[in-house]
RNA sequence: GGGCGGUUAGCUCAGCUGGUUAGAGCGUCCGCCUUACACGCGGAAGGCCGGGGGUUCGAUUCCCUCACCGCCCA
C-alpha cells in the first residue's frame, strides 16, 4: 500500500473516485446494499440547468446541497434516487445562439427553421457536455441512466399529453390580449419574464397640450410641421405621458370624474397632435388627480391599463408599432421609424408646434425582457393562454393542508400571495427552439366552417389528420402552429415526466410522488408552483412533499452574481482546481443558513479566482487527510489489547453526542449548522485532543473506530476525500479490526453512523473530570505562555485535584504531553504549595507552577489580586440573581445550575485568596 | 403602496423552540518546523448583538416602533 502523500491532493482523488462510483453502479437504487426499512424512500429530482452555457456558483451550491441530502438519505438506509437532466430554455438557448451566429456574421431571419434548429442542437450537445463534466467534478451521486432533457423524446410525449388533456378540458385557449411583448427577441413573455428596476430608470416625463376641438376651431388649417398647426385654437388639455410616441394610437384623454379643472371640457373632444384626429375626452375613476395635471391621454393598444379602459369605454384600438417596434402606417408621418427614435422626433416637432409645455426628469418604471434586457412593449397579440385558476388554488391549497412543506416556512407566505392574485399563464412564444404547440389547423379556412372544427390539437399529427380527416374528408390539409410553449410549461412536469409519465412506468408506481424538490427561492413562482399546479392537475397528486429552497449566491460586493458583470461570474471547476470540490462543497454548505443568501468573499490573484473560506474548507479536508495518515501509523504498529482509557471513553462519548446532534440538524435541514458540527468535532475534540492523547495512550480500536466514523459522519459534505481516506483506512485494517462498515464496498454505500453503534461512554463524572483537565492543560500552556517559559522546556507542576485526583492521574502522562509538565509533577488529593508558584485555580482543582527565576512575586500578587476582584464581582452577580425572583420563578434545573456556578466561583475564590495571603506572608518575610 | 429578509468581533457569517461569562473562520498580535498536518501547533487581544420602547425572574433570541441595507410583488 502507498504511503499517503503529506499534503491532499484532491486532483490525485477526485477523478478516480467519481468514476470508480459511477462505473460501479453505486448512484442507482437498486445498487445499493444498506437499507433500513424504517427508512421512506428518498426521491429527489435536479433542478435541471440551462443548455445555455456553463454552470454557475449557483449551480455548484444546488449541486452541494442536493447530493448532501442525497447521500445522506442513502447511507440512512432509503431507497435514494436522484434524477439528472437538463432544460432546453427556450427563450435563453436561442437568445445565445442567436448571438452566437450573429457574431458568425449569420442571422436566424436568413436560415430555415430546420437549419436554426440544427444549429442550437449543436449547440445543446456542446454545453450538455460542459454542463455534466461540471456536475461530476462536484461529485453528485444521480443516477445517469435516468438523465432526462426537457425536449427529448419522452419529455415532448408528456408535453403534449399534458397540453392536450389541460386542452380538452378547456384550461388552454387561444386569444388575443395585451401581451408583453420583447421586440428584440420578437416574441411574447410571460408576467414573471418581465424585469422592473425597483427605482425607475431615468427619463422624462413630457407636458403636452392638446388643442380643444370648438365651434370657432375644429381642426387644424395648416400641416403638422409648418410651427402652424394649432394656429387658431383657444383651448387646451394638458396631459403628462413618459412615452410621447404612444400619443400616435391615443384614442382619448381621460379625466377624473370629480375633477374641477376639467368638467367643463368633458364630452368635448380634444384633437391629436400630428394626426389630427379628434379623440373624446372621457372620465374614469382610475385617473390620478395629483399625478401629473390630472389628465392622461388613453392608448388602448399600447398600455395594460389603457387596454382596460379601452374596453370599458368601448374605444377604439389603434396599434401604431409594428412586432419590432418601429412606428407603423397608423403612426402618419412618423412611420418606419424606431420607437425611441420617433419619440425624439415627435417631442422636437411638438416643440416646434408650441404644443409641448414642459419636460421634467422622471425616474420611469420600465419594464425589461429578463433574457434580452429590451424595453418590453405591451402589444396586442394572439396567444395560447393557460387558465390556471383553480389550478392555482389547489396548489395553494396543498402546502395550506401540509401536503407539501415549505422550508424555510417563510416562502409560504409569498406562495400563497402569488397563488391567491395569479392570472392567466401566457405560455406560447414566437421562438423556433422548444416544444411546438401541438394544434394543427386546418388550411384556408377561417373559424368554424358549418360548425365543423378548423383546429385540431393532438399528440401527433397522424392523429390530427385522423380527426380531421374524420370532419372534413380526405383531402384536408393541415398547418400546425408555429409557436412554441414556454420553456417553464415543461419544466412544470419535470418531477413525473422523468419517471416516465404519462407512461405507466415502474419509476413512477415506485418513485412518484417524490420527495424533495430543492431550488434557489428566486424561481418558486417559476418553477415550483408551476410544478405543483400541474402535478396536482395531471397526476392527482403532490409531485413532491417538501420544497426546501436555498439562497442566492452574490459577489463580494453583494451584487447577483447572475446579473453581475460576466468578470465577475467565476467558474466552480476553477475554484474546484484550485481547492478541491469538498472545499467547494463544504463552504457552500456552511457558509449560511437556509434561504439565506451566500456573499462569497471571492478575489482575483493574478487572474485567478480565491476565496479565504474555501481556503478554510480545503486546510480542514488536509487536516482530515492527516489525522487518517497519523491512524494508519498507529495502526501498522502490532495490534495491542490496551483496556479502553479514559480519554477513550471521552471520544467515544463525544463521537455519540455528535452524531445524535449532527442527525437531529440534518433531519431538520441545518445542514451549514450540522457541517460546523462535524467540523469542530474532528478539528477540536479529534485531533486536536484525542489523537494528542493517543500519542502517549493508544488504544487502536478506539481509535480506528472514532476516525471510521468521523468519514461517515462527513462523508455527505465531503465526499471524495472521505471516500479516498475510508478505503485506505479499511485496507490497512480491515484484517485485524472488522467493524462492520468495512463489510461494505464503498463509505457511500455505508450506514450513516448511529450513536447507539457504540459501547463505550463515559459517565457525567468523568466528563467533568475531562474538562477539568482540559482547562488544566489549557491554564498551564497559558501561564506558560505569559511567563514566557521556553516552548521546548518542561515545567514542574503541583496539582491539587480534589475528588478528581483519579482522573488527573489517569490523564498524567496527556497532561505531561500537552502542557510540557514534567513527568515528575505531582497529582494528590488535596496539596499546597507554599513556595514561590504561579498559582492556577480551577475551583474543583488547583495548579501550582514553580516557574523558578520566572516567577514576579508582585507580578504574580497583582494577578491572583485582578482574579479576586473579578472573582468576587461574578459572586456578586450570582448572589444578587440567586436572591430575586430568578430562584422561585426560573425552571429548577436553571436555578440548579447556577447554584452549581456559584459553588465553584466561591470555590476558586477561597483558593485564590488563601494562595494570595500565603504570598504576601512569602513577601513579608522576604523583606 | 403591500410583503419578506438583513443589521452580532476589523472582515465574512453561525447562534434551533428565551437561560452560565455571545461563538467560528479569516485577519491582527505574541511564541513555535513539538516525529499526522506550517493547508500546521500553542497563546492572546477584539463585541452597549442597529436605535428606542415593551413582555419576562431573565431578551442577541418574543412583541411594538424607528433607521439603514437588500429582495419580492403591484
Amino acid at each position: 500500500m502507498t504511503e499517503l502523500a503529506k499534503t491532499y491532493d484532491p486532483k490525485a482523488v477526485e477523478r478516480r473516485i467519481y468514476e470508480w462510483w459511477e462505473t460501479n453502479g453505486y448512484f442507482k437504487p437498486e445498487n445499493q446494499l444498506y437499507l433500513d426499512p424504517n427508512e421512506p424512500p428518498f426521491i429527489i429530482t435536479i433542478p435541471p440547468p440551462n443548455v445555455t452555457g456553463t454552470l454557475h456558483m449557483g449551480h455548484a451550491l444546488t449541486s452541494a446541497i442536493e447530493d448532501l441530502m442525497t447521500r445522506y438519505h442513502r447511507m440512512k438506509g432509503a431507497r435514494t434516487l436522484w434524477v439528472p437532466g437538463t432544460d432546453h430554455a427556450g427563450i435563453a438557448t436561442q437568445a445565445v445562439v442567436e448571438r452566437k451566429l450573429e457574431q458568425e456574421g449569420r442571422s436566424r431571419r436568413q436560415m430555415s427553421r430546420a437549419e436554426f434548429l440544427a444549429e442550437v442542437w449543436k449547440w445543446k450537445e456542446h454545453s450538455h457536455r460542459i454542463i455534466n463534466s461540471q456536475q461530476r467534478a462536484m461529485g453528485i451521486s444521480v443516477d445517469w441512466d435516468r438523465e432526462a432533457f426537457t425536449l427529448d423524446e419522452a419529455r415532448s410525449l408528456a408535453v403534449r399529453t399534458a397540453f392536450k388533456r389541460l386542452y380538452d378540458k378547456g384550461l388552454i385557449y387561444r386569444d388575443t390580449r395585451m401581451v408583453n411583448w420583447d421586440p428584440v427577441q420578437l416574441t411574447g413573455v410571460s408576467d414573471l419574464e418581465v424585469e422592473t428596476e425597483e427605482e425607475g430608470e431615468p427619463g422624462f416625463l413630457y407636458y403636452v397640450r392638446y388643442p380643444i376641438q370648438t365651434n370657432r376651431w375644429e381642426g387644424p388649417h395648416h400641416p403638422w410641421g409648418s410651427g402652424r398647426w394649432a394656429e387658431g385654437a383657444t383651448e387646451w388639455i394638458t396631459v403628462a405621458t413618459t412615452r410621447p410616441e404612444t400619443i400616435l394610437g391615443d384614442t382619448a384623454v381621460m379625466v377624473h370624474p370629480e375633477d374641477d379643472r376639467y368638467t367643463h371640457l368633458v364630452a368635448c373632444h380634444a384633437v391629436l397632435p400630428a394626426l389630427g384626429r379628434p379623440i373624446p375626452i372621457i372620465t374614469d375613476p382610475v385617473v390620478d388627480k395629483d399625478f401629473g395635471t390630472g389628465a392622461v391621454k388613453v392608448t388602448p393598444a399600447h398600455d395594460f391599463t389603457d387596454y382596460e379602459v379601452g374596453k370599458r369605454h368601448h374605444l377604439p384600438f389603434i396599434e401604431v408599432m409594428d412586432e419590432t417596434a418601429h412606428m407603423n402606417a397608423n403612426a402618419g408621418p412618423y412611420a418606419g421609424l424606431d420607437r425611441f427614435a420617433c419619440r425624439e422626433q415627435l417631442v422636437a416637432d411638438l416643440k416646434k408646434e408650441g404644443l409641448l409645455v414642459k419636460v421634467e426628469p422622471y425616474m420611469v418604471k420600465l419594464g425589461r425582457g429578463q433574457r434580452s434586457g429590451a424595453v418590453i412593449e405591451p402589444r396586442l397579440s394572439l396567444q395560447w393562454w393557460c387558465d390556471v385558476k383553480a389550478m392555482a388554488q389547489k396548489a395553494a391549497d396543498a402546502v395550506r393542508s401540509g401536503r407539501i412543506k415549505i422550508v424555510p416556512e417563510r416562502f409560504e407566505k409569498v406562495w400563497f400571495q402569488w397563488l391567491d392574485n395569479i392570472r392567466d399563464w401566457n405560455i406560447s412564444r414566437q421562438l423556433w427552439w422548444g416544444h411546438q404547440i401541438p394544434v394543427w389547423y386546418v388550411v384556408g379556412e377561417q373559424g368554424e366552417a358549418n360548425g365543423r372544427p378548423t383546429q385540431y390539437c393532438a399528440l401527433s399529427e397522424e392523429e390530427a389528420y385522423a380527426a380531421a380527416r374524420a370532419d372534413w374528408g380526405p383531402n384536408v390539409a393541415l398547418r400546425q402552429d408555429e409557436d412554441v410553449l414556454d420553456t417553464w410549461f415543461s419544466s412544470g412536469l419535470w418531477p413525473f415526466s422523468v419517471l416516465g409519465w404519462p407512461r405507466d412506468t415502474q419509476d413512477m408506481r415506485q418513485f412518484y410522488p417524490t420527495t424533495m424538490l430543492e431550488t434557489g427561492y428566486d424561481i418558486l413562482f417559476f418553477w415550483v408552483a408551476r410544478m405543483v399546479m400541474l402535478g396536482l392537475e395531471l397526476t392527482g397528486q403532490v409531485p413532491f412533499t417538501t420544497v426546501y429552497l436555498h439562497g442566492l449566491i452574490r459577489t463580494a460586493d453583494g451584487k447577483k452574481m447572475s446579473k453581475s458583470h460576466p468578470d465577475k461570474i467565476i467558474d466552480p471547476l476553477e475554484l474546484i482546481d484550485t481547492y478541491g470540490a469538498d472545499a467547494l462543497r463544504f463552504f457552500l454548505v456552511t457558509a449560511g443558513s437556509p434561504g439565506n443568501d451566500i456573499k462569497m468573499d471571492a478575489y482575483k490573484v493574478d487572474g485567478k479566482w480565491r476565496s479565504d473560506r474555501i481556503e478554510g474548507a480545503r486546510n480542514f479536508a488536509n487536516k482530515l487527510w492527516n489525522a487518517v495518515r497519523f491512524v494508519l501509523g498507529k495502526l501498522s504498529s502490532p495490534a495491542e489489547g490496551a483496556a479502553p482509557s479514559l480519554a477513550d471513553r471521552w471520544i467515544i462519548t463525544r463521537l455519540r453526542q455528535t452524531i445524535k446532534e449532527v442527525r437531529r440538524l440534518m433531519d431538520s435541514y441545518e445542514y451549514g449548522e450540522a457541517g460546523r458540527l462535524i467540523y469542530d468535532f474532528i478539528w477540536s475534540d479529534f485531533c486536536d485532543w484525542y489523537l494528542e492523547f493517543s500519542k502517549v495512550q493508544l488504544n487502536q480500536t478506539v481509535l480506528l473506530q472514532a476516525m471510521e466514523a468521523s468519514l461517515r459522519l462527513l462523508h455527505p459534505f465531503m465526499p471524495f476525500v472521505t471516500e479516498e481516506l475510508w478505503q485506505r483506512l479499511k485496507e490497512a485494517a480491515v484484517s485485524r479490526w472488522p467493524l462492520s462498515s468495512f463489510s461494505y464496498p464503498a463509505l457511500m454505500l455505508a450506514p450513516y453512523p448511529r450513536a447507539d453503534e457504540f459501547e463505550l461512554s463515559a459517565d457525567e463524572d468523568e466528563l467533568k473530570g475531562m474538562a477539568l483537565v482540559q482547562q488544566a492543560i489549557h491554564a498551564i500552556r497559558n501561564a506558560r505562555a505569559e511567563y514566557g517559559v521556553e516552548p521546548g522546556k518542561r515545567v514542574m507542576a503541583y496539582i491539587s485535584a480534589g475528588k478528581y485526583v483519579d482522573t488527573f492521574v489517569a490523564m498524567s502522562e496527556g497532561i505531561e504531553l500537552l502542557a510540557r509538565v514534567a513527568r515528575e509533577m505531582a497529582i494528590a488529593e488535596h496539596l499546597t504549595y507554599n513556595r514561590p508558584a504561579v498559582t492556577l485555580a480551577l475551583g474543583e482543582a488547583m495548579v501550582y507552577l514553580p516557574l523558578e527565576g520566572l516567577v514576579d512575586l508582585e507580578a504574580e500578587r497583582r494577578r491572583l489580586s485582578d482574579t479576586l476582584a473579578e472573582l468576587e464581582a461574578q459572586i456578586e452577580r450570582s448572589e444578587r440573581l440567586l436572591a430575586s425572583d430568578f430562584s422561585r420563578r426560573a425552571p429548577p434545573q436553571v436555578v440548579e445550575k447556577e447554584r452549581e456556578k456559584l459553588t465553584t466561583l466561591r470555590l476558586k475564590h477561597a483558593q485564590v485568596s488563601e494562595r494570595l495571603k500565603a504570598l504576601e506572608r512569602q513577601m513579608g518575610m522576604q523583606c
